[in-house]
RNA sequence: GGCGCCGUAGCCAAGUGGUAAGGCAGAGGUCUGCAAAACCUCUAUUCGUCGGUUCGAUUCCGACCGGCGCCUCCA
């Protein structure tokens, strides 16, 4: 099976070639830098970065470019206001953009390119179209000539009349026809300018995106990305600004465009609406790989809402991943030899299910869906092996490693949050308080700084006073780790423990009051 | 006005001309000292409404109701 993609082109799902086998030239139009990311980026970048990993997961080369808009109205808007530069500004919120996206495990582009960098190619460019009669000087603007370019508008599918009738903006009377559009802004007081034939001024905002593509991927490209809202104008006007250019068509073979996340309240997340949930809250109340679930649990070209609840429900599901591969491990500790219990059979449908998921445009909930069938399985055959009712592990292994390798192409990580040292206090306040109602059982409060150390001296001695039947100070230990957001869980073969990572409390414990 | 999208169980959400994936939540059961996890069973005779095409439609067509996007800020 081949991978099929929806081409907003085309307005059809056509099976996905690269013009070079092998090779997938990708082109992501990156954020504004005005202002934080808010989880509406989170959404498309972290689509864009799956659409890569399971590019390279069928064994593409896929090289990845995302541009970073640093001259732009907003930004200077910003700039004027609080006195500073405008790049300045924008890098601030470039780190920002990564620290917060390498949070999401969004892998990193090849290139990063910024307007600011891009000056002398768009000067190049512009200078190109002029020479061809697709773009005219106006004092010191330059425009381009939308009539010069008969394809224009056939990426949003609409027509110049069309338009024209629905225009909200009075068109400026300088230019020869209203839906002409800026390369080339003259120079305005108090704004950051760079020297060009047609006198100081900086770049229209769609220019960079063209010049970044020919300068990083070439001519033409196989896949250009971003959200729906960037069909009009802005890819419009770089398919115009490109192929008016170069002569070459098409710019792009593939055009993917991502639905828009919506807000909590509203039907609209923009920054500039101020309705928006900043990526960096988002980071720190939910993990990376529970967000991913929320934003992989519906297809992409269908809008989603972002509501603590549909996050919560979608992060409880990641536990349940996360619970296979740990039932594993303890399955494996307690199998004892080759026989395969029908999980390497499991595996391959459930590789199969996935990568037919992923063929058919993305479907990353079908994709999701395969990965929590073959979950089942895992647990299903592990429980059995705990259970001792089979005792074939062979097939475990199997099953858990292609579990967390497609994981790996939605770019879960599967890995559970580790202990952080603020646990150390509570940790050594129910150890003292566990020695000093059951000394036989619990240690001396320990000096230890390790707080994995501490659980550990706590469950070893849970499991002595469990031994003893001493179920009510047993008991107070599980409830007291759990309330530090340490789950207990007693397995046959023993104890076993993680960081509670879903916001979800164990049950309130009836062998003892809280104090 | 033009172009386009959506309406599936308590919530999120796939999907197909042949009788509804998955996750969350909920109920019962197994296991367990208990809890948790896991497993088993159950939870939409029905896919906004009304018509049409068809042997058969949630899926195609039409109308209507409701919600939304784009039409030079925007992932």
């Amino acid at each position: 099976m081949a991978l099929r993609l929806h081409n907003t082109f085309t307005k059809r799902v056509e099976e996905f070639a690269p013009s070079e086998p092998g090779r997938v030239r990708m082109y992501v139009c990156g954020p504004n830098l005005y202002g934080p990311a808010h989880v509406g980026h989170g959404f498309s970048y972290a689509f864009f970065d799956v659409v890569r990993r399971y590019l390279e997961y069928r064994g593409y080369a896929v090289t990845h470019v995302q541009n970073f808009t640093d001259i732009e109205d907003r930004i200077i808007e910003r700039a004027v206001r609080e006195h500073r530069n405008t790049v300045e500004i924008a890098e601030e919120y470039i780190a920002r953009f990564l620290r917060e996206t390498d949070a999401l495990g969004i892998r990193r582009a090849a290139h990063y390119p910024r307007a600011s960098e891009m000056i002398p190619k768009i000067v190049e460019i512009i200078q190109g179209l002029m020479a061809r009669g697709h773009a005219y000087r106006v004092d010191g603007d330059v425009y381009y000539r939308v009539t010069s370019f008969p394809r224009y508008l056939r990426l949003s599918g609409r027509s110049l009349d069309e338009m024209q009738a629905g225009a909200r903006i009075e068109p400026d009377p300088r230019k020869e026809h209203p839906m002409d559009f800026v390369l080339w802004k003259a120079a305005r007081p108090g704004e950051p300018t760079w020297s060009s034939p047609w006198g100081p001024g900086r770049p229209g905002w769609h220019i960079e995106c063209s010049a970044m593509n020919l300068q990083y991927l070439g001519e033409q490209i196989d896949i250009h990305g971003g959200g729906e809202d960037l069909i009009f104008p802005h890819h419009e006007n770089e398919i115009a600004q490109s192929e008016a250019y170069t002569a070459k068509l098409p710019f792009a073979r593939y055009w993917l465009h991502n639905a828009l996340m919506k807000p909590p309240v509203g039907d609209e997340m923009h920054r500039h609406l101020g309705n928006f949930v900043a990526l960096r809250d988002a980071l720190a109340q939910y993990e990376a790989d529970g967000m991913r679930i929320f934003y992989l649990s519906a297809h992409y070209r269908t809008p989603l809402r972002w509501t603590d609840e549909a996050v919560r429900a979608a992060a409880r599901g990641l536990e349940r991943l996360r619970t296979a591969l740990a039932n594993v491990e303890e399955a494996i500790a307690r199998a004892d030899d080759r026989e395969d219990a029908g999980l390497s059979e499991a595996a391959r449908r459930a590789r199969e299910a996935f990568e037919r998921a992923m063929d058919d445009d993305v479907n990353t909930p079908q994709a999701l869906a395969a990965l929590f069938a073959l979950a089942a399985e895992v647990n299903r055959v592990a429980d059995a092996v705990i259970k001792g009712t089979i005792s074939g592990r062979a097939g475990l292994w199997v099953a858990a490693d292609t579990l967390r390798e497609l994981a790996q192409v939605l770019g879960l990580s599967l890995r559970r949050p580790g202990l952080t040292a603020d646990l150390l206090p509570g940790l050594h306040a129910v150890l003292a308080e566990a020695h000093r109602e059951a000394a036989d059982f619990f240690p001396d409060p320990l000096d230890a700084q390790d707080p994995e150390h501490l659980i550990r001296a706590l469950l070893e001695g849970r499991q002595r006073a469990r031994e003893r039947r001493a179920y009510a100070v047993a008991d107070r230990v599980r409830t007291r780790l759990g309330d530090l957001g340490i789950l207990v869980e007693d397995m046959p073969a023993g104890p076993r423990w993680r960081v509670a990572s879903d916001g979800r409390q164990p049950t309130a414990d009836a062998s003892g009051p809280r104090t």
